[in-house]
Order: structure tokens, then sequence, then C-alpha cells
RNA sequence: GCAGGUGUAAUCUAGCGGUCAGGAUUUUAGCCUUCCAAGCUAAACACUCGGGUUCGAAUCCCGACACCUGCACCA
């Protein structure tokens, strides 16, 4: 499969001439257009289908925006190896009780309290140096000690911190979903199994943002009735069941997450995926982010066993609640009643004659503080503001209760994020071995779905002679000038070009022959089926656009 | 990162201390050829890298790198 995918011009190994650099690969020339239109495809879901937006956000960010994401502390582990059994152990946790607070110690430090007190493996080996366990690479932003940053390990947080300004695009409504192609970055420790494990990957992510009390979804109802393989985290046995059945049962969490395991079904199927070798499992309690409220992996059949190609994880309010604490933005949705209500409660009022005199310009601010409340906040007599960060306690002289009438349009929520995040290396290699095929005699051939095939169509005149040559040529042109991609051959016999074509998973071959010489029409070859179709060389341009052509699904 | 294995052209491989590193596939040019890797003629392309042992190293030794298999790691 790899010599092949390296024969073909799928994927290098990157940096080849200087030995290779494990975990990173380049794709070549029909990898990168494979990988194009498999992210095209998803763009015709994603964007055309359900109507979300997309955005391209930069790789690199400040340390911030990391630390709020939780990946800078889950990223960094200080860690030993035993020399003998091999196991792993967080050295901060080894250093508990020999000082009083090793998780502020430098490498060096813990190494000296390590060694000092001749910490050894419960199973009486020696221990490794310490090491850092950073997954994330760090980099400088600007010259000199310019401010740490961080190769983003996903793609997401690009979304969440321009949330307001999505929000806004989106006319101030939910849900709403915006998508990302983009690269994350992960430093593996030692990343195997070819394009399975990368340092460098590409991922396609949606964020949806829904109203947390109604995770119901408009088009759910087209997807109920649609039947998947799912795993369950109760049993952990395979169940065929379809998507209303298992979101009434309480197997899948809402009505959002079932549509979108279909919708991601959709797509990993259209883009070739064996439907027989794929499967929804379900995150264990114990698996899960902490954040996460469930969590389903589409995972494919390949050869290194069940592989998770997509997430579709509902992540609550984590993310937003995170970069509002961390950032002090409003990341909120205003959620209109479809009538104002009219709410009378008990408001506490300030009394300036008191608060002016003594707080002086901190009583603008007290003013505020006070609205926020309600008498719900005085306990015996006394509410307890904060004045310089201090906390002041003030009497009944400072405020009176007084009960209001206001009319309410609605409340602020923090959106619940959903969020289907594609491994976009794995599902297209999964796609190749889906693919894949060989016959007895060694024949190879790739039956990709004609959607993501890089080349489309190979034009090919029977023999390079006799003018057969230059019509091929104007059928290729004609082709390539409706967007098609073609592969021009008129090369050694038409058996090899036909099976170059097949090694290249190209779904048809048009061949000139003396008959569209005299009668104008030509034969269209089938890869899977080898049959050949006959028809007028007028009609290939209209018919290979036909079958291009892709039906929405819902 | 640990342990074991492997590293010869684009691919698969022969050679395992001693002629110019051999073959097959592929690719390119030409001839031939009326639809599924046909044939003929020519050509292109390799010992992973760096040290060492030796008169002489693809071959033996050491190190690096990569790949494979286990272990560990895997928001």
């Amino acid at each position: 499969m790899l010599s092949l995918c390296k024969r073909r011009g799928f994927i290098y190994p990157a940096y080849e001439i200087y030995g290779g650099i494990a975990g990173l690969y380049d794709y070549g020339p029909l990898g990168t257009a494979l990988k194009a239109n498999i992210a095209d495809l998803w763009r015709r879901i994603y964007a055309l289908q359900e109507g979300f937006v997309e955005i391209d956000g930069d790789n690199v960010g400040p340390e911030a925006i990391f630390k709020a994401s939780g990946h800078v502390d889950n990223f960094a582990d200080l860690s030993v190896t035993c020399k003998q059994c091999g196991e792993s152990y967080r050295a901060d946790h080894l250093a508990k009780g020999l000082h009083p607070n090793p998780d502020s110690l430098s490498i060096e430090e813990l190494q000296k309290v390590l060694r000092d007190n001749n910490v050894k493996c419960p199973c009486g080996g020696e221990f490794a140096d310490v090491e850092e366990f950073n997954l994330m690479f760090k980099t400088k932003i600007g010259p000199g000690n310019g401010r740490t940053g961080y190769l983003r390990p996903e793609t997401a947080q690009s979304i969440f911190v321009n949330y307001t300004n999505l929000y806004r695009h989106c006319r101030e409504k939910l849900p709403f979903g915006c998508i990302q192609v983009g690269r994350g970055f992960r430093n593996e420790i030692s990343p195997r199994q070819g394009v399975i494990r990368l340092r460098e990957f590409n991922m396609m992510e949606a964020e949806l943002f829904v109203d947390p009390e109604d995770k119901s979804w408009p088009r759910y109802n087209d997807v109920k009735d649609k039947v998947v393989k799912l795993v369950p985290n109760t049993d952990e046995k395979e169940v065929e069941m379809t998507i209303g059945q298992a979101v009434e049962d309480g197997i899948i969490g809402n009505q959002t997450l079932g549509y979108f395991i279909w919708v991601t079904y959709d797509f990993l199927t259209s883009a070739g995926i064996d439907p027989a070798k794929l499967r929804f499992r379900q995150h264990l309690r114990t698996e899960m982010a902490h954040y996460a409220a469930d969590c389903w992996d589409a995972e494919t059949l390949i050869s290194f066993g069940w592989t998770e190609i997509v997430g579709i994880a509902d992540r609550g309010c984590w993310d937003l609640s995170q970069h509002m604490k961390f950032s002090k933005a409003d990341l909120t949705a205003f959620k209109r009643f479809d009538e104002p209500k009219d709410v009378e409660r008990d408001a506490i009022k300030p009394k300036f004659g008191a608060l002016g005199p003594r707080f002086k310009g901190a009583a603008g601010d007290i003013k505020k503080q006070l609205e926020a409340m309600d008498a719900s906040a005085v306990h015996d007599d006394l509410v307890t503001v904060t004045v310089d960060g201090q906390p002041v306690d003030l009497d009944s002289t400072y405020y009176e209760v007084v009960r209001v009438k206001e009319k309410v349009n609605g409340v602020r929520v923090i959106p619940h994020v959903i969020e289907p995040s594609h491994g976009l290396d794995r599902i297209l290699y999964s796609c190749l071995e889906h693919a894949y095929s060989e016959k007895e005699d060694g024949y190879i051939t790739l039956k990709l779905k004609p959607a993501v095939a890089p080349i489309k169509v190979g034009v090919f005149p029977l023999m390079a002679k006799d003018g057969m040559e230059v019509v091929a040529q104007a059928l290729d042109k004609a082709l390539r000038e409706e967007g098609v991609a073609t592969y021009y051959d008129d090369s050694g016999s038409i058996g090899r070009r036909y099976a170059r074509m097949d090694e290249a998973g190209t779904p048809w071959c048009v061949t000139i022959d003396y008959d569209t010489l005299e009668k104008g029409d030509v034969t269209i070859r089938d890869r899977d089926t080898s049959e050949q179709l006959r028809m007028s060389a007028d009609d290939v341009v209209p018919w290979i656009k036909d079958q291009l052509k892709r039906k929405l699904s819902c």
C-alpha cells in the first residue's frame, strides 16, 4: 500500500533526501488532488448543504489562548521512564513528599530532587533523565524575547476566539455553524503507522453553536430513519439501529449529535469509505475529555485495526466559558423570547447620598454591582460589594430594596458546542485502503469514488497516428475547459495506459479509434467493470459532468 | 523513549570481505501494434548517512537517521 502511494505520487515520506523525519509526510501530485477533492466534498456538505460559514485561522497563536483551552497544562508534563521495565511516570508525582511544591520545579530541579532521594521505579529499576513531554510545538512571536507562541494542536480554537465576529456575521441567531480546514501540530513522542499519527496533520472541523436547552436540529426528521452501526459505551457491542431510535433511547445524547452522525456517515461513504468497515463508537466515560458531555468516534477498519477518523463531540459550554474567563470577553448569545415578559423583582437601589461621600469615585462601580443583584443578595441587612478588590459590606443606609417591573426580552446564554472533527489524512488513507483492489496476477486497481478521484478521465488515441491523436487532444481540451481533470496519454499499448489509470484511480478512460474518425463516436471504459460504452464524442463532456454531479442528501 | 529486527535504483529483489553491484518491474526515446501491463532496439536510475577495522567493505564493528514488531505514550 505504502509502496503504491509513493510510486503513484500519493504520499511521500518528507525530507527523504536528508534521511526523513518520522511523523512527517508530503502529499505528492495525486495525493494533493485527492486531499483537495475530499475537502471539497466535505465543504459541499457542510457549507452548501448545511449552510455553515467557513474561516481560515492562523496556525500560530499566543500562549494565552492555549492556557484557556487547557492545552498548555495538559500537553506539558514532566515524566521519567524506567530503564528496566519501561514504565513511565509523572515526575512531579514521584517528587511528592520530597519537596513542598513539586509541580513548580524546573526539569533540572526536579531531576536533582529525584536523584538526591534516590527515587526508583516500583519494579526496582533506575529511572532515565526527566523529560518534558510537551506535545505542542513552542516558538516565539516577534524578535528577541517576543511573546511565547505555540502551533495549534487543533484548529477549533481559531473558531472559538472568533465567536463574537461569527455570531454577528450569522445574524445573532442560534444555531449556527462554522467550519475550517487547516493544519494542526502535535509533537508526538513516537509517531508510527504512516499517516495515521502525524506531527503535522490536516483537519476539517465544524463547530456548531447551539442553544444549551434545545439541541434539536431543523432537518433531523430527514435522517431519523437512517440506519448506522453503533457501539454504545454501555456494553461496547455493535448494534445496527436508526438514528431516531438511538436518540429516543438516550444512547445518542441529542438530535444534533444524531443528525451529524448521519451527515458524517453520508460524507465518509460518499468519499469512498466502505460502509461495512465503518462504525460509530461512543467514548467510554473514562475516555471522554473532562468537558465533553457525549462523544462518538467514526472508526474505519484498516490495516492498523479500527481507527478513529472523525470525532463528534458535545463539548458543552466548556470552550466558550474558558475563553470568557481568560479573555473577559462576552461570548454569549442572546435568546429572544417569543413575547417580552413582564417580570417583577425586588431590586437593590443605591442611595447616592450615602455612597457618594464615602466611596467617592468608586460609587459608580458600586452602582453597577448593586444593579446586577437582587434582594436575594441581602443577608442580615448586609450586601457585599467589591471595592478596589476588597469585599465591603454595606448596610441599608447605602441602599434600599424596591419592587420593580421590568420588561425582559430574552436571556443571554453561553451556547453549547457540537464539534464534528475530521482527520483529513486518516480519511484520505482509509479511502485509499478501501479503494485498493489487487487481482491474483498482481493487477492493482484503485476504486476511488469519482468525486474524489484525482484524475477523472484518461483520454487516449488508440494509436498516435492517422489523426486520432488530434481528435483525442481536442476532446481532452474540451474536458479540461469544463473543469474536468484529465490525463492525455498516447504512449505504448492501450492496455498499459488503462493499467496506469487503474492504479491512479481514474474512473473513466475515453478512447478515440478509427470509428471515431468515420462516425464520430468514442468508447468510454469503466474502471471497475472494464466495460465499454459507445457514445458520440460530443456527448462525452455532458455525460462525464452528469456522472460527477452530487445531489444534496438533506 | 526502551527492546528486537530491517535498510541495495521509482518499485521488488540477488549479492553476505575480492572483476565494472546482477536481475525483474517501471520510466524515457524509437520501431511495431485496430481496445486491456504484448514484442524488438537503445537509454536513465541504487549499496540510507557518518566514523572505524582491513591491502580491499554493500558485506564486519560503532554511531546517527528512517522503517517494521512489541512495550510505554496518544488533549
